[in-house]
DNA sequence: CTGAAAGCGCTAACAC
DNA sequence: GTGTTAGCGCTTTCAG
């Protein structure tokens, strides 16, 4: 390619790379030996070389979680703009999975990660950040030092919670995708659920708390599990961790003659494109995605250059959507 | 690291490649020496000297699109039986998009690339294979010689469109993804579409007719442009490309307390999961995603070994799901 | 403004 | 079984 254009290959690279002060003529000659030999430049090498990779990771437990689809699409257009390939990588709610996608960092795959998922603890992440930026994103964690962009899901959630209050609920059965120990953003929606609950003086029922709820199916099993409950013994309304538990809750109610929200109530989170389009049209709480995508690709970027980056929170406010589900 | 184990670097390059006969006690030496450096191969380094990559680009216009999701989703589980790592790539329906995507193969970032999507003719893509097998999954396109897995999809749509008329609909309205004119599987559908009108002496009326329609807001759209017609020139029954254009049939109907199926009835493509969720759970036609993954992935490994691969047209069945919408 | 030369970390050929 | 050597395609000094 160089002798073809009759330059050497350190001119090539700097007319690569956008180098100023190469002539015009020098430059033209390139192009058209580049065209003759439909040439491209060789990533690996460029790689090898300068130690920089042109991907981000983007890291969720599952892509079928229409919530992550819609965050990792949004991470991807806004990577798109900066010159940026992002990799999407699936940890399956796998510990070991995880490491292995962090360790992409160290062999210099990566650039940086951004974290929409997390299962270990953030010191055995930060180990990681020696080989390049990792952004949480959607996830927030005090005790950890790495950069985060979340909203406000304690507050979110309280107002939500408030809502229902103020609607007359007082039975409020909680599903959470994590073990209520965790500290993920499940920690935060759980503070405020306790919050409520003992603001508001509200009782708190054991068969009215569901771990581990992730998918569709796993809210209709919820479904199931309510509806076995003596009916003295129901809820009033459920909040659900996410518009998927809701759409199977849903499902089952309806099933079973439920009436939704006279019998019981639910609450979604997330305001999937389908929640208002559901058997009844889905109450839930919409995050606010552009903005988590939009920050965390930026903030990450910014780290990858060694630049300040300063966001307003007031990007990443949570809304409360009413449908009529509650 | 090499010397750290006291070996040369030749031997620690055969233990990374799982090369026989090494020595036991070299093997255990590399095996500390790693540990202890926390060593990991740097891959752009075996990349740039094997020409070998470890990546599968997997092209879909939109991730947003859930059966998409799904399908992506599959095919990431099978990649990773074998031991490679996915790369999803989106045009956005945008053939400079795709043609930026097909140089990723050029340029050695991929090993081969599996399109589920197609904008381009085939001929510019046929071009790349010189650098890399391409795969088309649910795909099919008679004119090119690219290695292609799909399903009958002209077959699936014959079979349901005939369950409509035996059901006693007799006015067909279409939507359609594509332009009519492609050749993408919108044009087996599209061919027994038209085959089905001739076959059972049916009408076709070109306010019946809907482009380009993908998205809910698309289903929408054309709900509102159905209803613009006179009463008398209503379809009796939708045939929608996709349950997400079926889903804002759904919503724009419910608005208008149109009731389906009795006044409009609509059927759907892809059996999306909350597909059994909506207002109305929706007739569906379901693609073989699982299957479709599996062969597309495995087709692809095998050309990349230079292996044969078989497989049978029946794991890729088209499957007709009946709920209450027809 | 441009080029020569060194070398990134690895694999493959060849020798022993 | 194991080491020596060359070189993948690029970027980066350093000279000029």
């Amino acid at each position: 390619m160089a002798k073809e254009a009759g330059v050497s290959v350190t001119t090539v690279s700097r007319f690569l790379n956008n180098h100023p002060y190469i002539t015009d003529s020098k430059k033209q000659a390139i192009e058209i030996a580049m065209e003759k030999l439909n040439y491209v430049q060789n990533s690996a090498a460029t790689q090898l070389r300068s130690k920089k990779s042109n991907f981000i990771g983007v890291l969720v437990s599952r892509l079928s979680n229409p919530f992550f689809t819609s965050l990792v699409d949004k991470i991807e257009a806004e990577a798109k703009i900066s010159g940026f390939q992002i990799i999407v990588l699936q940890s399956y709610d796998d510990k070991n999975a995880e490491s292995r996608i962090l360790k992409l960092l160290q062999q210099g795959v990566l650039a940086g990660i951004i974290m929409c998922s997390i299962e270990s603890g953030p010191n055995d992440i930060e180990q990681y950040t020696e080989y390049g930026p990792i952004i949480l994103c959607n996830i927030a964690n005090s005790e950890s030092k790495l950069p985060q962009v979340y909203s406000n899901q304690e507050q979110g959630t309280y107002d939500a919670l408030t809502y229902l209050f103020n609607q007359g609920y007082r039975k409020f059965a909680y599903c959470t995708g994590g073990s209520l120990s965790r500290h993920s953003h499940g920690g935060a929606r759980t503070r405020a659920f306790e919050k409520a609950i003992n603001d508001y003086n509200l009782k708190i029922n054991k068969n009215w708390i569901f771990y581990q709820s992730h998918t569709i199916e796993d809210g209709k099993y919820i479904g199931e599990k309510i509806l076995k409950l003596n009916i003295k013994e129901w809820p009033d309304v459920i909040f659900s961790n996410s518009d998927e538990i809701a759409a199977g809750l849903l499902k089952t109610f309806s099933i079973h003659n439920i009436k939704v929200p006279e019998d019981i109530a639910i609450i979604g989170f997330d305001d999937q494109k389908y929640s208002e389009l559901l058997s009844t049209p889905l109450t839930t709480i919409r995050q606010p995605i552009d903005a988590l995508a939009m920050h965390s690709v930026n903030y990450l970027i910014s780290l990858l250059k060694n630049e300040e980056y300063e966001f307003s929170a007031e990007d990443l406010q949570l809304e409360l959507v009413i449908r009529e589900s509650t």
